[in-house]
DNA sequence: CTTATCTATGTAAACGTTTACGACAAACTT
DNA sequence: AAGTTTGTCGTAAACGTTTACATAGATAAG
């Protein structure tokens, strides 16, 4: 425990505790000479605040909460790396939390963070949650909140997001101009608003397309990565006639890689896939990876931007600061014709 | 704000605050029947504790923070899965700092941390880090810290690493017997006590297989991956003897690949490369990846579980709690001969 | 010379908890 | 019947800040 508070210093100084805050953060009321004396023993003497005494007394943390699915994903591990860059930046501290995609965990998550630990939160929610009510419940509380990739549509506040139907239009079409007839979509789960639009995306790819619409080539992979790696290869197997992977997400992209490795079908020769990725070696992989980028260090900050500055100003967050971001799509050999 | 607090549940309830917040910690002091009248009217009111009330109280802040150089890499993020996985089966908060490897945000974060904000730390330190004042200030302040993989030796307490002078001298001989003659070594930077343990094991294989050590093939990659990338490049320009690659750090194998894709150079025919990496696409790269994977998911836990026990009990951490985990050599055709 | 204004500081309450101490019955002891 | 224990609850202080209000001296205005 750090033993140097404004008491200790306030003794040294033969002043006042009052005097002695009022100096540290600069107050006109207290004079130049005092105020150098204070922050020189201060210096001196290592003083660091205690957040918590200030926090409680101010009613204001300098703290924001991060909740997310996972963090071993490049999609998130950007986006952090962003949202810590302004915290810092703002002086903020970060709290992570991971729900593992669990419903559970993000109610329980929430619960905590109704008591004040946090000026806000920034959070994808979990592909498992389809009830919001602790939402609804942290929502009214005290921490403002900003969505950012994975949003619900039931609180009203700002998200940030990318175009999330025109990639999907777009990774269809590109798979569709390849050459691809039978185009599977994988995506994590069907309640998640991103995978919604992506999937709205690629059916309206389709369609355009004059290709038709089958439930049956839409997988949703809710499990760990050797359990969807097996349900890809189930679907492989009972419809041989698919040409062409759309994975709504990094990993599942990965898992239709391994799937096809394991039933020995050539990409892109005899199927092609294209994914949502953030992988730095998307063009080192065998074949180099087709990806749909998303801005995920800018969503991160641009997040985060939006969270502090409506803290800072203590106004509520409008759906309307809500920001769309640009994904791009970057062919490479695995759609290749 | 949160308007639930112990006194308006008190008001309510016409009791006491002290009662109330001894029926809600299960004091033998409050009877059954308030017990549950208090905890009813808790649940029903969605009451949760203001965090920083209690902590300015008992000086305990259930939370510990984890400073990493960066997060997206897929070592600390697994690392990052296992502390929070244990910080949270134990009740504690996680608060993650970056640092870029830069000292100087290394020095503001630990300066943050010495306010009593966290009640313990885990830390990778910066590679730029030479000095370790800051860490030995906040060391004789408050917080528990224990380190993981990357050890500062001039703070007494616990680390969890891996055996990297093993690994060190295994990727090397691994390289040697695969026919490797001219074998170039890569860190992050000298300075790091991970960097030179492996680099020790590096020389001792050479050593143990009559291959002279150059210092002219050690390459410290200190910068931005297109930096290193270029690096690399004019090293293996500058020495077209260089027939293997030893790249003691996940984007430095990377950055070699690229490296070597944009000098033509094959992999594995003209040149091996073996590199410390937790990819899980390392299986899926043009070629495979020969890798040393840390048990990063268990280094994060077992570091986590350390820090805890320690806090719990409230006892000092000592180096003798150490643990040095095993990584394990995955060959794959990157190395083949 | 009195009153008002300004400057620099001190006093004390407040934030929401936790907890040492005390109070007061009721239930036992002898 | 007097003393002792036990069970239940309240009072109040404390944690380290911040800040509204008070104070005292000095200067300016009338």
């Amino acid at each position: 425990m750090n033993e140097v508070t404004l008491k200790r210093l306030a003794q040294e100084l033969n002043l006042s505790i009052a005097t002695v805050s009022r100096a540290l953060q600069d107050s006109y009321e207290v004079s130049l000479q005092t105020k150098m004396r204070v922050k020189a023993l201060a210096a001196e003497l290592n003083y660091e605040p205690n957040a918590y005494a200030s926090s409680l007394r101010r009613n204001i943390s300098k703290t924001i909460g991060v909740v997310i699915p996972e963090v071993n994903n490049t999609f998130f591990s950007l986006a952090i790396n962003g949202i810590e860059e302004i915290a810092r930046q703002s002086g903020y501290h970060v709290l992570i939390y991971i729900t593992h995609d669990e419903y559970e965990r993000e109610v329980a998550i929430t619960q905590y963070l109704t008591g004040g630990r946090v000026d806000g939160l920034l959070m994808s929610v979990a592909s498992e949650s389809r009830e919001f009510a602790h939402l609804q419940k942290l929502h009214v509380s005290k921490p403002a909140i900003v969505f950012f990739d994975r949003v619900c549509q039931a609180i009203a506040t700002a998200s940030v997001t990318t175009n999330d139907y025109e990639s999907g239009y777009l990774a269809t079409q590109h798979l569709i101009e390849a050459g691809c007839r039978h185009i599977a979509y994988l995506q994590v789960s069907g309640t998640l608003s991103i995978g919604r639009l992506r999937m709205q995306g690629y059916q309206a790819a389709l369609r355009d397309h004059d290709l038709p619409y089958e439930e049956a080539l839409v997988l949703s992979g809710d499990g760990n990565d050797e359990c969807n790696t097996e349900r890809i290869i189930k679907l492989l197997r009972h419809r041989p006639e698919i040409d062409g992977i759309f994975a709504s997400v990094e990993h599942l992209a990965i898992s239709s890689y391994y799937a096809c490795q394991t039933l020995d079908r050539a990409i892109p020769a005899a199927i092609k896939v294209v994914g949502f990725s953030n992988l730095g070696v998307a063009a080192l992989l065998a074949p180099s990876l087709t990806t749909i980028t998303q801005p995920a260090y800018e969503m991160g900050k641009a997040a985060a931007g939006i969270l502090l500055g409506a803290i800072e100003k203590k106004r509520a967050i409008l759906s309307a600061q809500s920001v769309v971001l640009k994904s791009e799509l970057v062919a490479r050999r695995s759609t290749a014709s």
